[in-house]
RNA sequence: GGUCCUGUGGCCGAGUGGCUAGGCAGAGCUCUGCAAAAGCUUCUACAGCGGUUCGAAUCCGCUCGGGACCUCCA
């Protein structure tokens, strides 16, 4: 598997294109993380765990990966112009709480979450508060150079005079969306507070603190915070430089989010474009309709693990999220339903029983041919589509699919029906390595027994339940040997009879 | 209104112009003391109407439906 072969969609380029680094092997990977003003909600699932396969397959690929991931604890604006509210600050009033002590507090609860989904930690995770400093010099430099001016303690990004420079240079306002900068003008939409800027499609870069503020920082124009999109700029060129390769996020962020940290960073680093490959994975939709805060159809990732929402008829282990997640394109919606996270967590469970099978089957040394040619190519040409599946703007739905095909001929051999020298040695020793490859190490899953909390004891516990209910079952004292797992099953834990006689279990929801 | 995406079998979802994706559910069967699990088989779609083509779910046009962005948003 050569990295040469990683084909991206880059939204830049609105098609798929070789993925090849600036500086190979070094990657820089930007990706625009939560504002911990709340807390996650389903939709914030899908970045975090799309952008966490994306880190995972290239450093498998053999690159080695910096991620930069944010965490927004500066306060933003509610209404842009409009009685301009900082959310952080105004909730904190609500509940009682210093700003950063909630900014704390979900942060925590953030980090928590990505934990259960097992999201790999970033290399990076600078907050805004934090660069307040670098932030204040971008904006400086900015000015300085005529892109930005400031009315009344605020400063803001000067769009026109942008274009008029930078669109000669290949980087026009509106690149990355697809906007054309004189539409933008035009548009009719009237929003109050407006008067400071001298075109609607400005956009603040330093905002002056009204009194009630609470989160504040001196600055060159007085006490303020800074704008919207200026963290990322300025955070991805501290960690990654001025030019990296990777930026991501959701697709909601491409227009004015990205689109503005391209044109600040382009003043900033000399004319140069940021990011090279955009990737943004799609949104996540509840009744077709984007999950969102405005929409007040959000799922909190706390009541979608213990199941307290009342569209949930069950909770769902992190695990099932993220399967459910990778079921699908990046690129796509997907849809929440009850029927669909069930459909997922019933096939996870199917699958990585299988995928536990063959990690522990043994495999016998010697190199024998294959017994069953046209299996045996079935085999390896599912198993190489893994790789080239990935490949093709990483279709993990296709790898899953491909280790279904997997699981029946998995079964069938630990059934017996399918003898272990149908397929040739080298096929199967193949079959195991990759299968970990791409379940654990790319996919990061989890077999869900594992995930939980006990340590080794129930398994001892369990061992003498099923003994003792085997030991039944030769005397034929039936109504013990059903007793037990009738048992067990009520109190959430499923016997399963193989065919070898051996027994083992799964612990329910 | 502008820009863009999208419409696949009961549900969720992948998809290359020709070669049945896959998952879940349903049905039948095998195995099993019974059951579960597992396996086998089965149900087989591409919004509608035109067009291009030897051939289209896949390309083009129109119609209808859904959605995203244009405002904080993953």
């Amino acid at each position: 598997m050569s990295a040469a072969s990683l084909q991206v969609y880059n939204s830049l380029t609105r098609k798929k294109e070789v993925f090849e680094p600036y500086k190979y092997p070094y990657v820089g990977m930007y990706v625009c993380g939560p504002t911990v003003s709340g807390e996650s909600h389903l939709g914030h699932a899908r970045p975090f765990i799309t952008f966490d396969i994306v880190y995972r397959y290239l450093m498998h690929l053999g690159y080695k990966v910096r991620y930069v991931r944010n965490i927004t604890d500066a306060g933003h604006f509610e209404e842009e112009g409009r009685a301009a509210e900082d959310k952080i600050s105004s909730k904190a009033v609500l509940e009682k709480l210093e700003p950063m002590e909630l900014v704390q507090k979900y942060t925590n609860m953030y980090h928590w979450a990505m934990q259960q989904f097992n999201n790999l930690p970033p290399s990076i995770e600078p907050t805004a508060t934090g660069h307040i400093v670098e932030q204040i010099e971008m904006i400086k430099k900015i000015i300085a150079d005529g892109f930005a001016y400031e009315v009344n303690g605020s400063v803001y990004f000067d769009v026109a005079k942008y274009h008029e420079v930078f669109a000669a240079q290949g980087l026009p306002y509106g690149m990355l969306s697809g906007r054309n900068l004189d539409e933008l003008l035009e548009t009719t939409r009237e929003l109050d507070g407006q008067e400071e800027k001298r075109n609607k499609a400005d956009f603040a870069l330093w905002k002056k603190a009204p009194p009630e503020h609470i989160m504040r920082w001196a600055s060159p124009w007085g006490e303020g915070f800074p704008g919207w999109h200026i963290e990322c700029s300025a955070m991805s060129k501290k960690y990654l430089g001025e030019q990296f390769d990777i930026h991501g996020g959701g697709m909601d962020l491409q227009f004015p989010h990205h689109e503005c940290e391209i044109a600040q960073s382009a003043v900033c680093n000399h004319g140069k474009l940021n990011a090279r490959f955009w990737l943004h994975n799609n949104m996540i939709t509840i009744n077709g309709r984007k999950m969102g805060k405005s929409y007040n159809n959000v799922i909190k990732l706390s009541e979608l693990f213990s199941g307290s929402h009342h569209l949930l008829t069950q909770a769902y282990h992190p695990m099932t999220v993220r399967f459910f997640i990778l079921q699908t394109h990046y690129r796509s919606t997907l849809d929440f339903s009850n029927e669909a996270l069930q459909a997922a967590e019933k096939g996870m469970k199917r699958l990585l029983e299988a995928y536990q099978y063959l990690k522990n089957m043994s495999l016998t040394a010697n190199a024998n041919a294959a017994a069953d040619n046209a299996l045996d190519s079935k085999v390896q040409q599912l198993v190489q589509g893994f790789a080239e599946s990935m490949n093709d703007d990483l279709n993990t739905a296709k790898v899953l699919a491909n280790m279904f095909e997997l699981v029946p001929i998995i079964n069938g051999i630990k059934d017996g029906h399918i003898a272990m020298n149908a397929l040739a040695s080298n096929t199967l020793q193949q079959l195991q390595q990759q299968m970990h490859l791409f379940v654990e190490t790319i996919f990061g899953l989890q077999p869900i027994s594992a995930a939980g909390n006990n340590d080794g004891k129930l398994d001892g516990v369990l061992d003498i339940l099923i003994d003792l209910r085997k030991q039944a079952k030769a005397n034929k004292d039936y109504a013990t040997s059903d007793t037990i797992r009738k048992s067990l099953e009520a109190v959430g834990i499923q016997l399963k009879d193989a065919k070898d006689g051996t027994t083992s279990y799964t612990i329910l929801n």
